[in-house]
DNA sequence: ATTAGTAGTATACTAAAGGTTAGTGGTATT
DNA sequence: AATACCACTAACCTTTAGTATACTACTAAT
């Protein structure tokens, strides 16, 4: 439907969005990542911190996945080394670029929670 | 809670970005669900097509994956009943609502492998 | 008649993701 | 002195996701 009538999109074409999106999916997808990403961005940045915004996220999965956001170059964690030991989880700028995804999915989200609200999508 | 700078965000507002996106992850997050339906908006509509196109699939998990994605709405399963007996799979309108997102996922991720094969994401 | 395609389902299995509980060594608070 | 917070990690277990192979009942082509 993102395509439909006019000109038929080539095999290669079509190829290419599959790996595309298969590539985002790879390194974003899941059930945490985009959501620890977000409650960084929301001003927490320490590991309880992250857990108590991130409901539901155990200890032992968090810890997983800000050491994969770190592998992908999303965030960096930083340690003071003063006493008392501070660590903090920061974005990086790459991270930035996952802005109009975040925003979509977003959007998208809050539009289709409202649909099933009001029950308009049961009809369909 | 040390807030940033201009204007935090609010608790709620966290939360309720948190719940959006976690919302739009449980429906169409996954491996599969968003290249299945690119597969489908590129021109495939039946079965077999969509497992060859969508590669890597197993006949098992794109049936289920196709049945959710009715249950969702973002597809209907249309059988002609004249034989031979042709079933074919069609993205609904409310699919269309997924566009925005699909469309900065492809160009995430395409972007994303760019910087991995020049080599620009290794030195961050 | 044989082979191949269509649209799946059944069974059995492996792998990945995630949850639970407990614990560590440190600092800070009461 | 006891308790609690911090940032985790380890061990164990359950759940979910996915794979592989085989199979069905039908039609179409060679």
């Amino acid at each position: 439907m993102i395509r439909k009538s006019i000109q038929p999109p080539s095999k290669e074409q079509c190829t290419a969005n599959l790996t595309a999106v298969g590539d985002a999916l790879y390194v974003v997808g899941g059930k945490w990542k985009l959501r620890i990403i977000i409650a960084l961005s929301e001003g927490n940045k320490r590991f309880n911190e992250i857990q108590r915004t991130v409901t539901g996220i155990s200890a032992r999965v968090l810890s997983n996945e800000l050491k994969q956001l770190e592998q992908n170059s999303f965030i960096t964690r930083k340690v003071q080394t003063e006493t008392p030991v501070i660590i903090e989880y920061e974005l990086t700028e790459y991270s930035q670029t996952l802005e109009k995804v975040l925003n979509s999915l977003r959007e998208w989200g809050m539009m289709h929670r409202e649909k099933i609200k009001t029950g308009k999508l049961s009809g369909l």
